[in-house]
DNA sequence: TGAATTTGAATTGTGTACAATTTGCCATGG
DNA sequence: CCATGGCAAATTGTACACAATTCAAATTCA
């Protein structure tokens, strides 16, 4: 059922109270966990950009009213995975290709620091929980499940911040990552999630090895690879295009 | 006039539009000119850390509902300024020693990158807009207003970022140096403010020089001194020393 | 006295009503 | 046939009402 249909039938309903109440077994969904499933949907995806995200239909999706919704999206907007125009409601972001280099530019910027302090701090447990999360990645990649194989690379950049003990720096990459992912929807990726795995494994070796300089070498190269793999020709901002042109004449 | 005064004159009015409508001749003030207005003052150490924000005294103050209020206050609670306590409301940060150092980290690691290549593109305006902006810091210190020289501190910083030419990563950094000044007032710094447009000014030779290794340094060893200026002890974390001591009783 | 409980004021959480705005559509006229 | 204007539906923006919760002070009971 597509979220214009939910909206019908709330509206044919008369009140959605009853069709609200209907669904959701346990208790009301929080604004956190409404903007958190909203994200999910949006770097998994599942709402591509440029969906137009209306409140009153996504309150019937979650079982909320507007208020909570109205919340969320004003979350995701500050983390700038939905524009909101005013008057105008929320769509699913779509980040211009400048937008897109400067994201990649902060991410080899970030992650080669992280490899880095990473590579000299990690405990052996930590360098196992990285290669138990590779195998997850290359089950997924056999299993032909690409969706949950992008998730789960993102996932492992994430995981390195994470372990390298600085929370900060793991939640500035947690948003960059999250839009890297409308990026590679928007801009086709056109090198196989198995690439990623692969590289992956080679990183973890380096920082098996304790050689730092390697690692961070090898990070940068990762990133520079999927960026390549895009297509980030200037082919957007009709907009300014159109302003220019008018002038001419 | 205190915000509880505020509040409790709302309340003897019984409904407040009356007073609402009375403050403010233009047009109502927006969730994000509300944010703007908090943040500001949260970073400019007109409202402490710890500081209770009570959405209804606040409404008042800005001449609106809780409605947004709450939005504003949500949007800043997702940029670290204040902490959402659920049930409990809003407060002013506090955030802690280990928050602080991941903090300032992160800074440097940031801010490293990006007058390295500030140091490399800068034209020779930017180089001007930053000389004058540190005479603003001058200015400033000679007027006495520690005030205003702690925030344009905070903006060179943010400065070099912009004129770097990546936003993303001038976003990234701008809650970096809003969440910094926020430690400043938590843990006291000792160094006068003139040290800082002092070392501004040293980096900018640098970057003129075009010496970027220089400069690169030289940024570091600014924000290690902003840091070693504080008072980073771990003194904080009262609740769990108190558990620990009456354990002993 | 002092610990537990009740009570009530203050504040937050949530839904809903209504106003303001936008948007698509249709009629009207050139 | 296209442009223009205006109506109607849909959607957002905002305030407000009321329920739920928290906090503290007063009260009660041992």
């Amino acid at each position: 059922m597509t979220v214009a249909e939910l909206s019908q039938r709330r509206r044919n309903e008369g009140r959605g109270a009853v069709f609200r109440q209907r669904r959701a077994g346990g208790k009301p969904a929080t604004t956190e966990l409404i903007a958190a499933r909203l994200a999910a949907a949006i770097t998994e995806h599942r709402l591509p950009p440029g969906t137009r995200l209306v409140e009153e239909s996504l309150g019937d999706v979650f079982g909320v009213s507007r208020t909570k919704v109205r919340q969320a999206l004003f979350q995701l907007a500050r983390a700038k995975l939905v524009t909101l125009a005013a008057g105008r409601g929320a769509c699913v972001a779509r980040p211009g290709v400048q937008e897109a280099r400067e994201i990649f530019e902060a991410r080899r910027i970030i992650e080669r620091a992280l490899v880095w302090r990473f590579t000299q701090v990690a405990a052996a447990a930590s360098i196992e929980r990285l290669r138990a999360h590779i195998a997850l990645e290359r089950a997924a990649l056999a299993a032909g499940d690409g969706r949950s194989g992008t998730r789960l690379s993102g996932e492992f950049h994430l995981l390195i911040a994470q372990l390298s003990g600085n929370s900060v720096l793991a939640e500035l990459l947690r948003e960059l990552v999250s839009r890297t992912s409308l990026i590679i929807v928007l801009y086709g990726s056109t090198l196989p999630a198995s690439c990623s795995a692969d590289e992956h494994s080679d990183l973890l070796s380096k920082i098996e090895q304790r050689d730092a300089e390697g690692a961070l070498r090898l990070m940068a190269h990762h990133l520079e690879h999927i960026e390549h793999g895009l297509n980030l020709r200037e082919k957007e901002q009709p907009t300014v295009d159109l302003y220019s042109a008018l002038a001419q004449t």
